[in-house]
Formats: C-alpha cells, structure tokens, sequence
DNA sequence: CACTATTCCCACCAATCTCATAGGGAAGAT
DNA sequence: ATCTTCCCTATGAGATTGGTGGGAATAGTG
C-alpha cells in the first residue's frame, strides 16, 4: 500500500510583503493623483471606487496626513487631496508613512545587525538587497504610475516575460 | 501657549521583513557550508555558534531536511550536512523553503493581482520589485557568501557608503 | 541486550500584528 | 441650525511570530 503522504505545510508569509494598508494607500494615492486638483475627493469615493473598507481607508488616510502626504478639509464638499505634485510623491514615501522602514532583519534595520563566524558577509547581502528596493521604490513616483510612464529601468524589468512567472 | 504635540505613532512592520526563521535558516546553512563536509553536524553545535534558540533551530532544520537542502541523521554522532554543495544552494532558496514565496501583496502572489482605474500601472511595478529582489537572492549563493565573494552587481551596491545610511 | 545520543514530531504558549468594524465627536459648509 | 465629512478611540477575531517542552523514533556503543 501507498505510503502515507506527509502534507507538506508550507508557510506562506513572504519576505517582501506588501500588507493591505500599503496597497490600499498607494491605490488611494493615485486616485487622487489621478482626479482633477480643484476639488477634495471623498474618503467614500476612493473607497468605492477602488473597492476599500471605507472606515480602513479612513484610517490609513489619516496617517498620510500626518505623514504629510495629502491634506484634507472637512465638513460638506470636503475630502483629501494630494499635499504634493504626484511627480513629487514616490511609493518608498507612501510605505515609509504607513508601514515603517523599507527591509528589516528580524525587526531592525540592516546598519543594526552583527553577525559573526561565517554569517559575516550576510549583513552586505542584506544592504545590497535594501539598497535594491530603494532604487526601485524612491525610483517610481505617482506620477510614473498614473500615466502608465514607469522608468525605463523599472519598465524593461516588468517587460521580461519571465518576470510574470511563479516560481 | 504651545499646542499639544500629538505622537506619531509609526508603525514598523517592514514591507520587506526577514524574519528571525530566515536569518537563523540562512545563517544555519551558512555554518554547515563551511565545516568540513565528512561528518555531520549536530543542531546544537550550530546553535551554539550562531547563538539560536537550540529547539527553535530543530524545527527550521527540519524544514530544510523536508525542503531537501540538508540531510539528517540520527542517533549519537548525528547531525545535519548540507544536502547539496553550497554553490547550488541560492538564498532564495532558502527562503522560499522557510517562509514561502518571495513577493506578496496582501497574501497572494503579483500575477494573481487585478487593479483598475488609475492604479492599473501598480501591477507592472509590483512585478518589476520582485524581478529585482530575485535577481539578488537566486544570484547569491551559501559558498559566495560564505567565501566573502559576492556576484560583483551584489558587492557593488553593498559598497556604495549611501547604501548603508537609514533614510 | 541495555544505554545513550540525537533527530523527529506534536502540542502548546504569549505577544504582537493584520485587517478590519463601530460609534461618536469636531470642524467646516450652506 | 443642520448636514457633511473628517477625526479619534475602542474593540475584536484570526493569523503569525518566536519560542518552549515532552516524548517517540532511530542509530551507534559497551
């Protein structure tokens, strides 16, 4: 008889994990990048139209606005709006506002680690891995995104068919 | 008379977190790819060395052993060899074997991804993020590191003095 | 054979994080 | 005044993280 199959369990919480707060912040981000920039645009309309829980989305706007990302006016007609020209608004700047640093090991940034014996050369690795995120999210701004112009840097790496599959 | 500074409250769960799993994964690899290759290795030998949480380190092993990076062996005078040499053993495999995919955004992997309106450019980025982080961590292998000879586009952006600073 | 060493497997745990939801207060527009 | 909209706080289920502990299976040794 067949052996039994050990279920493999894989677990499944990648590395580089984009959370919902910051892919609904930087989808929300761009809808205002995207609206004409006389009128505040409603919480409740970026929420629907980009299909976000409205009283998450509220919240996340709220840190933007600390953060000093958008502005916003209450009251009826009010809303938010981009507190910068959306060339001037890169995506390592919407995660940085609400999710923390870009690349941490164990909870702290690379400059912070100490490895010994032949662990050594990996806190290098790390650097250049945080060093390469960087260049691709402080590379690409709102702007870029809404007008479909990513760098060209950025653009060729999404172009290699190869880049689209799994693993 | 001073108006009441509100805290700003940041959040630090990075986008990119290696976590505690990966770090000690790689760092357990690390120590096997540079013992002699005749004996095995016991888990608490390397703990020691590496200062792991002994019984912690077990279970990331034996996820190595199921994910068919090391081999194992029981019994007095046991313990863990790397499964193949160490220059065929890339980083991303490692972590994949460990924590799963690479990139996710909220949980599923890019090419699963939809986006409309404005943020239709956002997928296209997301891909290109994670072409760049594979093009680190499947081109550095255990022996690169543990050799202290990065691929040369690695060690390059590691040398770069800025590449350390925290924004 | 008994004994010891070591991996292997399972269950458990506390703290934290994620992704929300609910309710009401504050401020601005009309 | 009233309505609209942002702003703040509290709550909560469920998953994940980073562990610990107890034993069962397996291999070598006297």
């Amino acid at each position: 008889m067949p052996a039994p199959v050990r279920e493999s369990t894989v677990r499944d919480t990648s590395p580089m994990r984009i959370s919902a707060r910051v892919d609904y912040a930087v989808r929300a981000a761009l809808h205002l990048a995207a609206a004409r920039q006389d009128a505040p645009i409603k919480a409740e309309a970026i929420a629907e139209a980009q299909d976000i829980p409205h009283k998450f989305l509220e919240g996340i706007l709220n840190d933007m606005r600390r953060g000093g990302l958008v502005t916003s006016q209450r009251g009826g007609n009010g809303g938010y709006r981009l507190a910068r020209a959306a060339g001037a608004i890169t995506v390592a700047d919407i995660i940085r506002t609400v999710d923390g640093p870009l690349v941490s090991v164990r909870g702290v940034r690379p400059p912070e680690l100490s490895y010994d014996g032949p662990a050594r050369t990996l806190l290098p690795l790390w650097i250049a891995l945080r060093a390469n995120v960087r260049e691709i999210l402080e590379g690409v701004s709102l702007e870029d995104i809404a007008s479909d112009a990513l760098p060209s840097g950025v653009a060729d790496l999404a172009d290699d068919p190869a880049a689209w599959d799994n693993p």
